[in-house]
DNA sequence: AATTAAGCGAGACGGTACGTCCGGTCTTGGT
DNA sequence: ACCAAGACCGGACGTACCGTCTCGCTTAATT
């Protein structure tokens, strides 16, 4: 229906494409970015780790920052398959855990994301968008609205299910709330200001969900 | 007694150190990463903007990401001192404001802060370093030691009185609880993952104060 | 069988070299060093004025005096072909003349070089080359084996012819013997010790056939 | 009653200059052109290893061949005070040997010019002061004047001596009979052209008294 | 003896060029 | 047509020196 887009370059065929290179580069993008760090990865780096022409990356990505994103999702898929293959039905990536015991499945959750941050796997490519996006904001929303968001919307729903329980006031805008406790969370991360603990993140839940204020 | 600084290189005489090249050389960084962006800011760039030799840029500086801290921190004093030469005794710089009323105080504080966000003169090298930071952890440890600790330092302190004075529950701690609307402001401007008015730290101010659960 | 070249560097390969580049470089080259000399001469200044990237410079030449070389081995191999479209047969490229009469013919000969060394196009270069050579033994004895021996050896040639005809001594090293006249010729104008006339290379023939003992 | 030179500087005041200073640059100029060869050479270099500020090279020579001209000259003069120290009052320095026979002498003298341009110590500095010179030709004939012609001289000397004696004919100029056998040595030496034997000069001399052609 | 002024060691400075690396484009030959 | 390979133009990197300049410090020569 829609047109495609624009393609201002003779446009690529992509049924032609060698899902081999995609592969490779993938693989070397990520590779490269956990041992030599994300500025010091170049996109002849990477080409030649994976094998490739430097022509075949600008064929199908516009730049480094591209490549990694892509390769990171396609890591993140995997990673969530492959959760979902072994796991349970109600998997993480489709929704946060609802026992009726608000706090309790917050802190579960907010603690299996300090493990995820910690994993050096995850770390590296995550550090190197975020830290990409800052500065370049087109990247940075697209950053959030394919990685970002997606998991911010499991804290909606359950938040939503939390009013319907009667465990949060009506009156709260769930988007807006999540962010008491995963913004302290991803900013400590994000920023080296402090550390991150088990005990922090319970306590950020706490907080939030009886305030500072006396009751 | 106290050893001198290691000093690995033949260490320059900074009692020597022109004054006029330090202070052109700020202001070429700060101007180019706000004309044309960080990344595209260059060392030779800055040099040449500054009518300086790039030795003397290296001389004093390991990389550009060093230059442009110690740029904005430059520029920050000299705002912070001109504000408390035609402010009032009690100013912003060295303490939050303590009318009595803490919601109010702190919607004061955030909105200011809202507004400073959105100021182009600090936009732009404060991104570029914070970006920076993310992904070279040492500079990002710099960063927040320099720059952003001292700055939450006035919530702790704030915090505190509130706690005195019967507004805050003893058994939080407050710089834990600042996050609760600090950082929440901070990852949507980081990560552009939402957009920043005045309603919304509102909002954050009440959330925090009083909790999301029903009192 | 035979070993391929050594190729310490990642070997370029050369069926792909761009022949504009390769001339465009050696214009610039050449005229560079004529109208600034060759210590300002710079490789960055060379690939600037050839509208040629520094590394395709340094992809085919080791030095500036390497591109040098070539340039001028490339200027005088057209300057040979120029000569011989439009001249005889025996042109001096080739072979000097042999009107039967030694001296007259060595007097030719040197008044021509006399000429030649004394136009600019040439002079700037070969100078050069010549200067870079005494310091540099290496590039020194190819600009000797590639420049300067094969016209030596048309005099050789032409000093065997004597001996057969019996105008020079057969005991005479006809390679020794040509340095007599050359040679001179050489170091005045290498070493700007006396000025190089027709007059002058006339007396050095004179000198040189009949010895300056009395007979 | 003329003025000195025009002195556009401010003129140094030589009385006040350090004589120890001037030794050390010559010795460091001497030693560094040895070890790591003339272009490598620089006035920071000579500065650094003399002890000595950059300006007071700057002060008193105008440029680094300058500066190595006088330190050889300097070493020169050394050379002929001891060898005249510990030799005959008719030092070489001074006049060639006049035994009576020419073509004796001549070799005699040759086969040691010979062992000083094998002479390691020598060898560098003069090799790059007349690199220097062939390009530059006001520094060139300083060189020449300052140090080759002084040298010719004792040749145009003897040979003026041997026209009386009537072994070489009266019509010949010595000035130029001398560079038939000087010239191609100072021509193998420099160009590298072929090597220099005492065979090979007692051949020249031989060549150029008695003559190519057939007597 | 105190004062002055130059040379001096040191090295920071504004520059230029070095030789390398990489970005992004283009061309070639192979599949 | 895509692909691996890599040459190409361009531009920034971080280093080395250039030649100038300024800083304190000797060190005479002059008051």
């Amino acid at each position: 229906m829609a047109p495609q887009q624009p393609a201002r370059q003779p446009a690529p065929d992509a049924t032609r494409r060698s899902e081999r290179s995609r592969r490779a580069i993938y693989d070397a993008a990520l590779a490269l970015v956990a041992e030599i760090g994300y500025p010091r990865t170049t996109i002849e780096g990477i080409a030649s780790r994976a094998g490739v022409g430097k022509q075949t990356i600008y064929r199908w990505w516009p730049s480094k920052a591209d490549v990694l994103l892509e390769a990171f999702l396609d890591l993140s898929d995997q990673a969530a398959q492959a959760a979902q293959a072994d796991g349970t039905a109600d998997d993480a990536a489709y929704a946060l855990p609802d026992t009726g015991d608000l706090a309790a499945d917050l802190k579960y959750v907010l603690r299996a994301t300090v493990d995820e941050l910690h994993d050096p796997a995850f770390e590296a490519p995550s550090r190197a968008l975020a830290a990409e996006g800052v500065v370049n904001e087109e990247l940075g929303r697209r950053f959030v609205a394919r990685l970002l968001e997606p998991q911010l919307q499991l804290y909606v729903d359950r938040l939503r299910a939390a009013q319907e329980a009667g465990d949060v006031r009506a009156d709260i805008d769930p988007r807006i709330a999540l962010e008491l406790f995963v913004s302290p969370l991803a900013q400590r991360w994000l920023q080296y200001t402090a550390p991150i603990t088990y005990e922090y993140t319970d306590t950020l839940v706490d907080y939030a969900l009886n305030g500072l204020a006396p009751r």
